[in-house]
DNA sequence: AAATAATGTTAAACTAGATTAACTTTTATT
DNA sequence: AATAAAAGTTAATCTAGTTTAACATTATTT
């Protein structure tokens, strides 16, 4: 069981879509475990199946893909009070497409696959706040998708920039770049551009 | 309340995630109302709040986003048992960034938003359903992003024909060109190579 | 059957972004 | 402080996909 104090940005963070008796909250934290990672350190591995959705209580983690040249592409960075997993291998229990590494010491809330079946039993109320969880990602994916048919590369920079700039701050350029679908040269050709602006 | 006999494909959908009991159906039922659409007609306009999540017992919606130099982007197409809707707009009742359009006559069942929270409240194992048909839309939003990181446009488009054949018949050529985000004369340039290959 | 509108094709000129490669700056390691 | 490794820059060349525009084919309407 894990203390309740580490796991506060957990409860903060439910309590923002679902209300939760003291009960009700006991067993959610009884049906985690925390863990620490390294900067480098991998929570999914492409080919694993994922067993773990980790809530970030620090740190930082991209997911990734790496496709059949070879070539690595960023679908997601995340960090403190964002949710990261393979969802897809892990509603499954099938391997991961993608690989989800620490970018930073991160330390994590993790429910496994089973544990958390099990908890959505003795607590349903937790099936809202999935719910909701993921019609706010389903969302901000089709933007995404939309953004990527309608941008030219330097507006889709200004608005991860914009929308995250402490992610900004943390990252490597070439992250970003990757993030964005673009090339780490081309993404320093249009900080150059924007500059003498 | 809608008939049972025009729900079928509705309750079949459903059972597929969660059984529900012979009463639970019929709250369900009560709950919903059919809707049929004329070809050309829009469910969802760019602006307005969208009030229903869609259900197609019949016919072929797509869902396109006009950007600011007045290209259509299409973001989605919908044909019998899929669901079709603005959720961004749906979830928050505000104003919607898509366009729902039917490509054909179309009859839909149709969840307003505060019906459906009323059904909720009613028959909590829907989140289950919600949670789950959300997870599956999630994870294949993220792979679309994937394939357009790492897909030349005629992978995609081999993709496209060979994970919804049945769309492609039904659709026109332009237009799987905007979903594929390229324009319709390079899907042409695309399929006259395919076909002298 | 003719006319119109919608859809699809071809080809030339163009451009956003990729590739390659050499170089610079910053950060981490000894 | 020196060295190596990681990250970022610049510039020339290249290419996948766009734009423009004229034309061809297929549906739809009268």
């Amino acid at each position: 069981m894990i203390q309740e104090k580490k796991a506060q940005p957990l409860l903060d963070y439910i309590r923002r879509f679902v209300t939760l008796t003291h009960e009700e909250e006991t067993i959610v934290l009884s049906s985690v475990k925390y863990r620490k990672y390294l900067k480098g350190q991998y929570i999914v591995q492409q080919g694993d199946v994922c067993k773990y959705s980790s809530f970030i209580l620090s740190g930082c983690t991209k997911t990734f893909y790496v496709d059949d040249k070879g070539q690595e592409h960023i679908i997601m960075f995340a960090i403190e009070d964002w949710w990261t997993s393979d969802i897809g291998s892990f509603i499954t229990q099938t391997s991961a497409d993608y690989n989800v590494q620490c970018l930073e010491t991160t330390e994590t809330i993790q429910f496994s696959y089973y544990a958390q079946e099990e908890l959505l039993q003795k607590v349903p109320k937790l099936e809202r706040l999935f719910r909701m969880m993921l019609e706010r990602a389903f969302v901000a994916s089709q933007k995404r998708i939309v953004r990527n048919f309608s941008l030219t590369a330097k507006e889709q920079y200004l608005h991860f920039k914009e929308q995250y700039p402490e992610i900004e701050q943390r990252i490597p350029q070439y992250m970003i770049a990757s993030y964005l679908g673009i090339t780490k040269e081309f993404l320093s050709k249009i900080k150059s551009q924007l500059a003498s602006e």
